[in-house]
Parts: structure tokens; C-alpha cells; sequence
DNA sequence: GCAATACGTTGCCGCTCACAACAAACCGCC
DNA sequence: GGCGGTTTGTTGTGAGCGGCAACGTATTGC
């Protein structure tokens, strides 16, 4: 039964909300976090020096505020002394990154990834590039915890990785693995990749004003990571958002996960290089080449592109239908076949989806680019942080 | 920016706490609150004083205990003097009812409904029958609001009706009609009717303890109402859940929503009862004639609903891949046809569901019954008075 | 009739935030 | 350079909330 808070959990939020908004928009004056929080003076001055007595944030004077009055303290995030580890394991490449509170990237490390390479391996691997990068940080500094952003059906419990087609991995325990390799003192969370860039494009990035967003990401598979009502869907396991196995064909062609006619048969990289004649090419930049070819007046490779269009379009109606959403974001692959075929997603989309729907939905591209995954995967860290600021600092 | 609630909205969630889970479980023992509430034996016998004040609770000496020590006050919601109306709005029907606080149906109304009745005629009738119920309302009882169910795409904002195919409406303003119709006194919340059932079945029904949840509503066309995460899902404008309109059949029989392929023209009314070759025929009747006959043998109506049941499975599947749901609720019209056709369904869901999102997953009849609307359109009011008891009271 | 048990009631405490009064820092003007 | 006006930080006070412990009360079992 859901009961109130107690005072001290009230404190906490209050610390939390006010570390999250220089967290997420950068220093602020004490006089703006008073207004934007509706929060007494006294009180926003009182949650600061207890914020900054933990040393997650420092109090400054601004250079010049132009107005009369006097000037009103910045507080701003440690981000050099408060710091998350970030990973995205990829197809081929496994990329780490430590960020300061406040989103800000302060060292970035990337390495090749052998494919079949499984979570036992990969967690001693990503564990060495923490050791290296733990070199270079400052000393008095806190690590909050590390986040990991993995292609494939995550479970919220453990992190355990359930199928991963990108990767090729079944059951594979990276989470454990990996909260092993770096000790007790480093909180691991583990996340869909497109869950977590669709988290970091909420808190910083696009759709930071929308409650309700579909964050569409193509790789080898499709994914999405949705947030409905401000909150990230995650179904009951954790495994919500597997859009990219939505059947759009009855006893269509055949699917990696054993099912047939899949929407990712339609729209992934496999299809479109299928059906632009390129069977035995594969990765981003045989993909890439497509969408060249396109544009430069192949026939065959429009055609592709058109289809796979029609068909993003196609998916993307049927999920407007159902979650009513704000903003649908084009990620990874998705954002190139998006920008490659936008008239006939909308197209599709205008057909298919019913008025209402459509009436306030706005299609668009990323912000934060190809580092939403190591953002977001920072944000799952920092998320304890948030919850619990004097706690967890 | 999300702040933690003041020292008197923490009175207020946990005035609403207490108040929510006698209207839900019944009467509880002050004891039994304490431990499931958690809060101290002193603060629950202030929030039960002050919610007696309001009228809302009684307190009473139990029968027997049987066990040593001090017997346990009861806490009983006032079911007789504190009340909603809840409407529900259906194809040929218009059904009322006055339901006390905890649920109980105190009076009941029904009355035909024309096809081609608007809202503008509809509204003065609901307010006629509610004046009928007013006249057996015993003195000092408290109304707390007025809900509806009706079958359409109900913008949240004001409870417009967008689009209900089922009645002939569009863009009827019902819930502006009957608040004029009602007075200030009323306030009155329009809601989808799956959406409301949903709401209903999680409360008090076969949901109750599922936080992840589809409600699959069937009449003439099929909707939704989904739990995620313990919310209901509504989108951006309110018209999430409508799976209905899910292409199932690129570029297949045209629906009335002006897509083509839908969902609902595979499993809906229509679909089967032509199916079955009884094209003229509509209604539920006719329905559960063509189960009855499929039940005695009959040959074509076996094979119309066994395409139905697969069709029901197909989207079923795809629905439970995207929500990852832990329960999947079967009411109206599909409850019949997945009682009818239980085989086709799991088949296909097993066959098109990724093994991960099929693990927990639960297939299931309301419990509610027929009441479910009325008792989710009654909640819909009950929901204010749980937000706020005291000022709502 | 007594002890044991469980519960309601009461007074007190710590905590949180709001509020008001005061001090401090800036601007513009004379 | 001094002055008032303005905005803000700081401090002390107060109200409200829930937790806690002590005490009174109602029941069971011996």
C-alpha cells in the first residue's frame, strides 16, 4: 500500500530534485532554484550546504548579474569531483566513459570487440579500462556507479542479459560479471541500449519537455525505449519495448528469434541490404553506402530504402496508435533510414494513424548523437545518486 | 522540476492511503492498518479521527477476536452515506448506478439508448436518471463526483469524445454536457471504457495485484486499457490503448477508422459474424450464437472462430512483446471469443512471443463481470476524494 | 481474580519547511 | 563618495507531521 513520506524522505527528494536540476541544466542561482522549485529561500539555503558539505556541488559568486540587488550564489555541480563510469557494449566495439555530474564526458575510452565474445570475458575487459581510467582521477573524487548500455532484453532484477541477437549472447550475466570485476563500492546498473538513450534524451536531450516518447533505435535489430506518462516503461521483467518483434507480416520471413514476419525483417540492416542487392555486406557503413547509393540516383537502392521506409512508417503508425505518444525519436540506424525516407514514413504514418493520435506527435532526431548510450548509461548511475543524494555521496 | 510534498500533503496521501485501502479491502482493523500501512498506532488513530470527522469512516467494536488482548477498533468505509454515480455509455444501452464508497452497488438503472443520440440528448438524460437516484439518497450522505465510461477515444483534458465508432460519436463534448447538466456540485470524469474496466480490475478484480497490465476490451470495435508500472497508460492527449487499431494486415479490409487491416477487422464483430455467414446480423446475441454454434459443431462457425482466436493470439502477442505485461485480461466480447478459441490464442502466442516477455505472463477473465465500467467509471470519481479526503469530503 | 497480551491515548520529541526580520551586496543617482 | 532602492543570504521562530514511550484499557487464559 502506497503511504506518504516521511520528513526525511521528503529532505531527500528535496535534495534530489534540487542536485537534479544543476545535474541536468548546469549551475543555477540560488535565487532561480528558489522559483523553479517552489521552495523557501531558507530551505533551498539550507538543501545547498548540505549538498555542498557532501561535495556534490560548490557555491560561487557570478561574475556579473546586471541587475540591482544583490547577487544571488551559483551552485554548480561538482562534475570534475563527482563522477560516473559509463559502457556500451556494441556489435563490434565496447566503449567506456567516465562523466562528472552534469553530463559532462572527462575521459573516453573505446576497444574492438571480437564477436562471441561473451559476459565473462567482456566484464574483466571493461573492469581493466575502470583501472585505467581510475588513473587519471583526481584524488578526494567519488565514483557514484557504473552504467551499462548492452543491445538486448535486459533483466530490471540482476542485469542479466536474456538475448542479445547483436551480440550473440543468451543468458549472459554481465551485470553480476561486471559487479564483480569492480567490487562492492561501484553500484552496477544494467540497460537496454535504446531504453537508456531514450532516458537520456528525456532528461537532456529532445524530448526534455515530452512525458510521453517513443525512442525508436536501429542496430543490426530494433528496439525501443518508451516513456509513458515521464516515466520509463519497463513492463513487468524489465523486457519492455521489444517493438522491433512486432509480426507486421502473418507468417512473413523468417525472424533471429524464431518468430516470422518480425518488423525488424522489414526495417533492419539485414533487410535493407537484402533488398538493395548487397546480401554479404553488413554494419553501419555498408548501410551508410545504401542511403549514398540512394541519393545519388540508384534505382535498385531507392527502392530499398522507400520499402524500409514504408515499413518504419508502417511500425511507427501501429505504435502511435497504441501509446498516444508526444515525440517519436529516430535513433541509430533508424535516424538514417528516417532522414533517408521521411516522406514515406509520413506518408505511412498520415494513412495509418488515427487523427487524434497524430494530432500533437512530432517526429525527430537525437541530440546527444552517438553518445546517448554512455549518457544514459551515466544517468542509470546517477540515478541512485539522485534518489539518495547524502547517502550514496 | 518534481519536489517533495509539504508536512499537509503528507497528511493528505496518507488520509488517502488509509481511506483506499478500506474502500478497496473493506473493513480493517486499526491494527492491521498499522502494520500494513507502516505508519505508527498513534498517527492511525489520528488520520482515522479525522477522516470519522469528515464522515467518511465509522469506527466500531469487533465481534470476536479470539485471540488475548485488547480488541482492535474497526474501521468500516461509510459504503451508505458516501457515494459516486458512475455512467456507463454502450452501444444501445445507457446504464447508471449510485456506488458507495467501498464498491457496493446501492442503486441501479438502466434505460435504451437510440442509436444516433448525441451527446447534447444524451447528457439531460443521464441527468434525469441521476435525479431519479437522488430521490433515495438518505439524508446527510456526501456525493463525491460522477464518472463515465464510454466506448471512444476520450481526450483527457475535458472528457471529449473523440471518436467512438461504437456509438456514432465525434467530437461530442459529454463530459462538458453532463457537468452543465449535473452542476458545479458534480464533477464528473469521462474515460475510456476498457480504460476504466482496466482501472476497475486493478483496484479491486483479478488485477489486483499486478502492476503491469493489458485489458482487452471488446464490444463492436476493441480497445484497451493498459497498467504500466501501476499507472494507467493514457498518452499525450488520452488516446492511448487504442490496439484496435493496430494493422495487423497491410493494406487488408478496410476498417471504419479509414485504415485498412486493422486489428479489429480481424477480431471484432463484424469480422466474425461474416465469417460465420451472418453477415446481417449484430450484436452480442448474434455473437454468442456463432460460439454456441461452433460449440454444437457447426462447421463454419467453428472455422470462423478459430481465424478469430488466431487473429486474437496474434495481436495478443504482439502486444505482451512490447509491454511485457504480467497479465492479460480478456473482457467483453474477447472474453468470449478467448474462452471460445483458448487454444488458437496460446498457440500463437507462444509461437510469436519472445520466451523472456512469455515467462510471467498470465491469460485471464475479468472478475468484475459486467459491472466492471460502472465500478471503474465510480472509481474514476472515488479516485478525487482519495486524493484529498478532507477537502474533497 | 490475576497475569499476560494487545491496543488506544496522551504527551513529548525531532524533523522539515514557511515566514519574517535583519544583514549583506549590488545598482543607479545625485 | 554617499545615499536609497532592490534583491538576496542568514537567522530565529513557529506550525505541522510522524515516531516514540509511558500509561490506561479491554480482552483471553489460567
Amino acid at each position: 500500500m502506497r503511504v506518504g513520506p516521511s520528513q526525511d524522505e521528503i529532505r531527500r527528494q528535496n535534495l534530489g530534485a534540487l542536485l537534479r536540476h544543476v545535474h541536468v541544466h548546469g549551475a543555477t542561482s540560488r535565487a532561480e532554484l528558489t522559483s523553479t522549485l517552489g521552495l523557501n529561500r531558507s530551505t533551498i539555503g539550507a538543501l545547498t550546504a548540505d549538498l555542498a558539505g557532501a561535495g556534490l556541488v560548490s557555491e560561487g559568486t557570478p561574475k556579473e548579474t546586471g541587475r540591482a540587488g544583490r547577487p544571488s550564489l551559483v551552485v554548480r555541480p561538482e562534475s570534475a569531483r563527482v563522477y560516473a563510469y559509463a559502457y556500451s557494449i556494441e556489435v563490434d566495439r565496447l566503449r567506456a566513459a567516465r562523466i562528472g555530474l552534469g553530463g559532462e564526458v572527462l575521459d573516453r575510452r573505446g576497444l574492438d570487440r571480437p564477436r562471441g565474445m561473451d559476459a565473462g570475458e567482456t566484464a574483466p575487459l571493461l573492469a581493466g579500462v575502470l583501472k585505467e581510467m581510475h588513473q587519471h582521477v583526481p584524488p578526494g573524487s567519488l565514483c557514484v556507479g557504473a552504467g551499462v548500455a548492452v543491445c538486448g532484453m535486459v533483466r530490471r532484477a540482476d542485469g542479466l542479459v536474456r538475448l542479445g541477437p547483436t551480440t550473440g549472447w543468451v543468458d549472459e550475466p554481465i551485470g553480476a560479471a561486471l559487479a564483480a570485476a569492480l567490487g562492492t563500492d561501484v553500484p552496477v546498473t544494467v540497460g537496454n541500449v535504446a531504453d537508456v538513450a531514450a532516458f537520456a534524451e528525456h532528461a537532456r536531450g529532445v524530448a526534455a519537455d515530452c512525458d510521453n516518447v517513443i525512442y525508436l533505435y536501429g542496430d543490426v535489430g530494433v528496439g525501443a525505449g518508451i516513456i509513458a506518462g515521464g516515466r520509463r516503461l519497463t513492463g513487468h521483467g524489465g523486457y519492455g519495448g521489444e517493438v522491433g518483434h512486432m509480426v507486421v507480416v502473418r507468417d512473413g520471413a523468417p525472424c533471429e528469434c524464431g518468430s516470422r514476419g518480425c518488423w525488424e525483417t522489414e526495417i533492419g540492416e539485414h533487410a535493407l541490404l537484402r533488398a538493395a542487392g548487397r546480401r554479404d555486406a553488413h554494419g553501419r557503413d555498408a548501410l551508410l553506402a545504401v542511403f549514398d547509393a540512394a541519393d545519388r540516383g540508384d534505382a535498385r537502392a531507392q527502392t530499398a530504402v522507400r520499402q524500409a521506409g514504408d515499413w518504419l512508417g508502417f511500425g511507427v503508425a501501429n505504435l502511435v496508435n497504441i501509446f498516444n505518444p508526444e515525440m517519436v525519436i529516430f535513433g541509430g540506424t533508424m535516424r538514417d533510414l528516417y532522414l533517408a525516407a521521411a516522406a514515406q514514413v509520413r506518408s505511412r504514418l498520415n494513412s495509418m494513424g488515427l487523427p487524434a493520435c497524430l494530432e500533437h506527435v512530432r517526429l525527430r532526431t537525437p541530440t546527444l548523437g552517438e553518445d546517448a548510450a554512455l549518457i544514459g548509461a551515466a544517468e542509470l548511475a546517477f540515478e541512485r545518486l539522485l534518489a539518495d543524494p547524502l547517502d550514496a555521496g
